[in-house]
DNA sequence: GTCTATAGTGGGATAGAC
DNA sequence: GTCTATCCCACTATAGAC
């Protein structure tokens, strides 16, 4: 394990730390159409082939990507539940909260396979775990209430509710079933 | 209203019909890759150019193939709900069958705004009605209930549930809640 | 309603010199 | 570790002849 160049499993340079951090920030301000090969490198002053020298090509450089979202989610709702009057809607905003703030990060990291070969070993879990906790560590439960925030988020960011539907009042109509 | 060429509103010609049905068919194919102006063209004998006289341009054609989808849907969800000994189960199933049979189509009906505007009046409506009918016409209970299958489907066909989920009993648990 | 020709744009990635 | 040069690919869409 801990491999590197990076086909996988983290400890990086400070240039890779360089090109992952300036490719998030193209994903954050564009979107998806934004992060390329060639724009990256411009953002760091350099030309796209020498990426090649840092990175094994652009789905591994967006892993980077997403592997910094894993442990950003996972702060988020660790925070989300630390103070915890109600754990269930704490949980479901800080969720929300940090999809509709990266809306095209938070799609690059759930709408595709997930690469768990090439993720650093436990941080999916660790991003799980507190969506575990809050059902009572019941996985089909945790996985229901998932699939729901996920359900939310999705139809909010991708703009496929009608303009009139109160958002909050389905948030709360579906958490209360979680109770 | 009732525009045509198409901008909107429908009411198609023969070779538009033949057009959206190309589409359709290289979508449910190859997916959204496979949806290309030369490659509906390559499918009706013509070239890709030619298309231009029978459709503005790409997200029109797109749209014609959604509007299709949208049917379909609402015949399936009309049917599941027919026979109804417990009306909530089938209604899943059916989206959940639907979503899993036509993956490309779901996303490009899903992911992404709605042209709402465009669509044959009261389609989207149609499609909903099954739903809002199980949850005994409350809105906000109806788009929790959406955004539960919607998640579970978009998460099911985008590979991003762990292998060894078990997805009936997800089911299951999040449908338990809004009986 | 079809065609040819073409404009215009963009992308990922490699070879090989320095 | 960076560069230049380059190859490959693909796409949407328009102009204008037939």
């Amino acid at each position: 394990m801990a491999e590197n160049s990076t086909g996988g499993t983290q400890t990086l340079t400070e240039r890779q730390r360089q090109i992952a951090a300036a490719a998030r920030a193209l994903l954050d301000a564009e979107g998806p159409e934004g992060l390329t090969m060639r724009r990256v490198a411009d953002a760091l002053g350099i030309k796209a082939p020498s990426l090649y020298k840092h990175v094994p090509d652009k789905t591994a450089l967006e892993l980077l990507v997403v592997a910094g979202g894993f442990v950003e989610v996972a702060e988020a709702l660790e925070a989300a539940t630390a103070d915890a009057a109600e754990p269930l809607p704490a949980l479901a905003k800080a969720y929300r909260d940090y999809a509709v703030a990266h809306p095209h990060l938070y799609r690059l990291m759930n709408y595709q396979p997930l690469r768990r070969d090439l993720l650093p070993p436990g941080l999916e879990e660790r991003a799980a775990m507190p969506l575990l906790a809050a059902t009572g560590h019941d996985g089909d439960k945790a996985r229901a209430l998932w699939a729901f925030a996920h359900g939310m988020v999705s139809l909010e960011i991708d703009g496929r509710f009608p303009p009139d539907a109160d958002l909050p009042a389905a948030w709360k109509a579906g958490l209360a079933t979680f109770v």
